[in-house]
DNA sequence: GATGAATGAGAATTCATTCAT
DNA sequence: CATGAATGAATTCTCATTCAT
């Protein structure tokens, strides 16, 4: 399913030399490792190093590093659909597990490391950016659909809800050397699937106002 | 209640002239500010600008930038705690509701941007730092406490749990102007919050056991 | 006169430094000389080292090479200027030939280094740059006015006519050894002064009509 | 007589596949269109772009920047050649009026360009070099010497002044959007030939000594 | 003690040139 | 032969840190 549900969201490039192509790949797999561990400010000659090849064979396949980044959230985004869809395919009769089981596999694919789609340099209104996001949100609403019809699923909660946090929780910690990042962090999200499940426990601050007697209420 | 109990975590520093005492709070509150909105990663040189000192009058208070956060880290524990402490004060009958109230409060202390604590540069086991943390997780365990025997939060949370995961939950999005952030950000709080509340609705994966398990399942 | 009149075009700075102000100048004296050898276009670094400081200076100093050029150019201006009102003071009767003295001068001040002006990365309009050449060219117009009276000067020449003659009979050839360069450059210039003096000799190209009759005239 | 004359400064090379020849000949073409527009420092990739050729093409031609300045410079000095050796032919009566046409017919072949002849890689000895600037000086030679002795042309003038000097004249400005480039160049060719025109009104300095006692004379 | 200035080390990026298809 | 791809060396520019006033 892979490799046909990820031609769907690329555009089609010029054909590359076979060689070409699969430094190209080797290039955005390294900057996805590299920045999942680092940061998205990781030195590029440091990316191409793991991926390699040279400095300029980066640079000659994306220009600058907002283009790299852009092939690297493409990627993470295409991954986690992959994750999304195949969840969807195995779900058995429990369609809130179905959603668990997809919100626990997104962790694998480092989807905290989307992130940096929202950094500055990148368009995040790229038709391809757009159409691999919908792919996915598309994935995960069903997800949640089912969920919600099932009853299991508190029904005031939107698909970018689930996205942001979750992206939030797997966030990799800065200069951390995750020996038990993975147990905090499936923890939390178990954790926060609960918060998920109806009946809904507490009203959602989701308009101005209710944000602002929220924060009335920190005051004091 | 806030003056003293920060006093009470600060090591005692040989006697500052009034006005250098003046720089170094500046610095530490400028650097707050403009790492929450930046990340960790800015100039140490803009610090020093939005504090309206000389650069070089940074580096006398703070020889790097490891020092540096080391404080940040200090001040936002500290005013973190004083804010749980402040919750537990006005407690009211409900324990869970001040816990809750604490959760949002910390938004306003940007305690996302504890992440760099975690940065390679700080020594965790400082220990000023313990120290703080240790004030900070006192309290928030009496929160918990009394909301765990008030029979509304789950048993098998963790303080850790829980200052780890709003730390995420809260952490800027890289070059985000912040709109409807916080809309967002207490949207999380709010269903992460649900999701602690008693009786728990699944099991947390907290041994290597059970998240190996866990993994097994998202594999297929 | 140099210093007097120097400062009359300089925009008043915040005052530097002493060492700061010295290190500045250095560096643009360096950028002169390097220029007028090597063009527009060598590492800035070089001009660094050639003045003696390190490159993070020259940059602290002149945040972009167009900055550089910008006070390059100034510098050329005003040092030109001075030449053009020295010869004015210094003329004692024959009013063409303080004219010609300042001609074959401004070869002195590496005048064909002002070609960088025009390179892509200045603004030719900035109030400095322009306060410059309108003090240069107010004083290259007196030196013509008074040439012209005598009725040695051809009436059909504007000042702009000779400043950028003069620019491109002086520059410097690229890789160029120069070991008779300046006699070449003599050669010439005395060559097209000769061609500035009355009576006319030809009809000069000045509308597009007697441009066109040229070219056709070349054409065959 | 194009062809003719073209194929006489020509050394005989190896025979090309009529495709390569014509490559090459594009290379050159767009390497003199392309210098002449933004100097001679261009990538030598835009080159090979504007030639619709691959870079490793071009790089099979012209094994470094050199050689291709070199080939450039040959073809330049021959179309300038060609252009004298025209002058001289459709000669009328006016041998002084031929030079001038020649001057300013020479601006079409973009003779500033040559000046990339002097920069330091290129091999001004080569005997192909030599053959084709000898072409070029003959033809001027003949024109000036027949304008010499209509009496029109001052005696002092040697054919190397003349060419350097109209060189120089027409050094295309760096960035220059040339709206009105070519009214100035003519103007100026313009005032310096008729400075060419006999009787001589100065005095150039041709010896050291002369150009000594010049010196002398602008400093004061 | 406070400050502006100086600096070298390092990161991003470009480009001449070589290599593999 | 022609080509696109790869590469290292060079260049611009930034920034943490030190120095001089």
């Amino acid at each position: 399913m892979n490799t046909a549900s990820t031609a769907t969201t690329k555009t089609s490039q010029p054909r590359l030399r076979a060689d070409a192509q699969r430094n190209r790949e080797r290039i955005v797999a390294a900057a996805r490792e590299v920045m999942v561990e680092h940061g998205a400010e990781v030195p590029l000659d440091e990316v191409a190093r793991r991926a390699g090849v040279g400095n300029a064979t980066l640079y000659r396949h994306f220009p600058d590093r907002a283009d790299l980044l852009h092939h690297v959230t493409l990627s993470v985004l295409d991954r986690t659909a992959d994750r999304a869809e195949r969840a969807l395919a195995a779900e058995d009769g429990d369609a809130f597990q179905a959603l668990r089981a997809f919100v626990h596999a997104a962790v694998e694919e480092r989807i905290g490391a989307l992130c940096p789609l929202l950094s500055d340099g990148v368009d995040k209104d790229h038709p391809d950016l757009l159409a691999a996001r919908d792919r996915l949100e598309r994935a995960v609403e069903s997800l949640m659909g089912a969920a919600r019809e099932s009853g299991r699923l508190r029904a005031d909660i939107a698909v970018g809800d689930l996205m942001v946090a979750i992206t939030q929780l797997t966030r990799p910690l800065p200069g951390n050397r995750c020996t038990d990042f993975d147990r905090f962090v499936h923890r939390h999200l178990q954790l926060f699937l609960d918060g998920l499940m109806a009946p809904a426990r507490s009203e959602l601050p989701g308009s101005a106002a209710t944000l602002d007697g929220l924060r009335q209420q920190c005051r004091r």
